[in-house]
DNA sequence: ATGGGCTCCTGATGGC
DNA sequence: TGCCATCAGGAGCCCA
């Protein structure tokens, strides 16, 4: 469920709260969030307990964290419905789909909760991909739009003589990376484009200006710390996004467009809901 | 090469 | 009030 901008207030929190800070107690369950390690959670208690937090870094949807002293880290993805939290401990009892949980020298406690459990906790050596030094399980994502440099690394060419549905290049998380359902829909508006178009369709000037919607309207969201729809979504302090005010298109079917006054509509592409204005986009 | 369908799960919501 | 269908900020399969 988070996208960039979410993750990005989320990896915010935990490095004012928790960088620099002792594991002194690490739990956790037998969560299939874990199932990416040989030995399940035990892999995650082994690298953390007694260790001190490096600090948190992003790329597109993952975060990961390093602990001084340890060459692999820990990869958070946060799938659909993943949650982040980290409060003191008397306000830390546990929850009902708690999987993880980091007790820290400060009296601050992180809990990593997820009811459906499509995100996932791995423990990963760091390998260098594209001149970045990033997690071996994010070598096949690619860069994303806040990252510097990050327009120089995919091509063009390759992307302009596909006929894939240019929003579902948008979501394709190993081109660009950090973009979702919300931000996808809400780029495309702004650029004046159907998601259903094919990138052939398209010109290199038009993919450039879309993306660039893309990057400004993930940067908005952050600085709104982005968008919540209800309690999925909240950042390390319990706090909501209020990004979803500003939202032209995404989860406004029958309502009119802002500009032109048509009937937003909501077709399926990829599987997915597309909210789209009629009448701005072709 | 591309896309549709399906899967992993829980929970909120709306219609009857 | 309950019961059922539908849908959800993700992503990786398999198969046509």
């Amino acid at each position: 469920m988070p996208e960039l901008p979410e993750v990005e207030t989320i990896r915010l929190g935990l490095q004012s709260h928790s960088a620099k800070r002792r594991v002194e107690v690490a739990t956790a369950d037998e969560s299939r969030l874990f199932r990416h390690n040989t030995s399940g959670g035990r892999a995650v208690l082994d690298l953390a307990e007694g260790r001190t937090i490096g600090g948190w870094s992003r790329r597109g949807k993952f975060m990961w964290v390093s602990f001084e002293g340890a060459d692999p880290v820990l990869v958070v993805h946060l799938g659909m419905s993943g949650q982040v939290l980290c409060n003191p401990s008397d306000k830390a009892s546990a929850r009902k789909h708690e999987h993880l949980r980091l007790e820290l020298d400060n009296q601050m406690v992180l809990q990593f909760n997820d009811p459906r459990t499509f995100g996932h906790l791995t423990v990963s050596e760091m390998v260098k991909a594209n001149g970045r030094l990033v997690p071996a399980v994010l070598a096949h994502i690619g860069p994303d739009p806040l990252e510097n440099g990050w327009e120089e690394s995919f091509s063009w060419k390759q992307l302009g003589a596909s006929n894939r549905k240019v929003k579902t290049a948008l979501l394709d998380q190993t081109i660009i990376s950090g973009i979702g359902n919300i931000y996808a829909d809400e780029s495309l508006y702004r650029a004046g484009i159907r998601g259903d178009r094919t990138l052939r369709a398209l010109t290199e000037e038009q993919w450039v200006n879309l993306v660039g919607h893309a990057a400004k309207v993930m940067e908005e969201a952050l600085s709104q710390g982005g968008t919540s729809f209800d309690a999925l979504y909240v950042d390390t302090q319990g706090n909501p996004g209020y990004f979803a005010r500003s939202l032209n298109v995404y989860g406004r079917e029958g309502q009119p467009c802002l500009r032109c006054g048509s009937t937003i509509a909501r077709t399926s592409l990829g599987g997915r809901s597309h909210f789209h204005c009629p009448n701005c986009q072709n």
